[in-house]
DNA sequence: ACCTATGTTGATAC
DNA sequence: GGTATCAACATAGG
């Protein structure tokens, strides 16, 4: 389910669940998700410390140790953190922490597509979607001939926007996901960039992104739940988007 | 069986 | 440079 408001969340649970405790093992096997790194190379770097913080940009984590590297996570498409659980057994635990106290920090992903690694290089990633500043706002989304949705999905330009809080927000905003970004006007950016932030809001206080109020229309015979149109579906930016074609313009 | 779908990201080709 | 497409992964469903 992974789009900002989740990795924040996940965030917040190793912040509350996961720092000061002292790593005794590291299970770091899996290659894929641990490129580009050998297995026993995060284990090395990070038996014997502790997490000291936990930071989140867009979908992006990583959390600092006690004198050591930075260990970077991502939840990618399916992935999950869990503190303290017993070992997923259809394997799908495919990096974890185990502290000396007997408790564990998983990334659980049944897919496969997040990562665990060192010392991560997050110059590439825009501001944050939830943070970003108005003037900040309109020069990344306004000044792109793209479609909105492919913009504000883009997260070199700001980050943290997926494919369900990207249909849920430009409902909101009553804005057609295939506008090109550099034709709004100023105002209608800051408007946007309203509706991003109270649906970032709204998203990480229920519990995620798929609890927007469209979500659950995002399917053949869906309506609009305020007008009561068909919702039309699509393919734009590569992703399959849903939106009221009687409202969205 | 085979085709499609799925919350992400990166490499690649134009 | 930007934009679109495909591939990486694994599973579910028609």
């Amino acid at each position: 389910m992974p789009e900002l408001p989740e990795a924040e969340r996940a965030r917040s649970l190793i912040e509350r669940r996961a720092l000061a405790r002292r790593i005794a093992a590291v299970d770091d096997a899996d290659t894929y998700v641990c490129r580009p790194h050998a297995p026993g190379e995060i284990a090395a770097a990070l038996a014997g410390r502790r997490l000291t913080s936990a930071h989140r940009r867009g979908k992006s984590m990583w959390c600092e140790t006690d004198g050591g590297p930075m260990l970077f996570l991502h939840l990618g498409m399916t992935g999950h953190i869990a503190i303290d659980e017993e070992p997923e057994p259809h394997g799908w635990d495919r990096f974890a922490l185990e502290f000396e106290d007997g408790g564990r920090l998983a990334l659980r992903d049944k897919r496969r597509l997040g990562r665990a690694l060192l010392d991560p290089d997050l110059d590439r990633l825009g501001p944050d979607a939830g943070e970003i500043s108005r003037d900040e706002f309109r020069a990344r989304v306004g000044r792109s001939g793209t479609p909105l949705k492919a913009r504000l999905m883009d997260q070199s330009a700001l980050a943290g926007i997926g494919n369900l809080l990207v249909d849920d927000i430009l409902w909101r905003a009553r804005l057609s996901p295939v506008r090109a970004a550099n034709e709004l006007a100023e105002e209608e950016l800051d408007e946007l960039r309203r509706h991003v932030r109270a649906a970032i809001r709204d998203a990480i206080r229920k519990g995620g992104a798929h609890t927007g109020q469209l979500n659950p229309e995002r399917r053949p015979g869906g309506r609009c739940p305020r007008c009561g149109e068909a919702l039309e579906r699509g393919r734009v930016g590569g992703r399959t988007t849903w939106w009221c074609p009687a409202e969205q313009s």
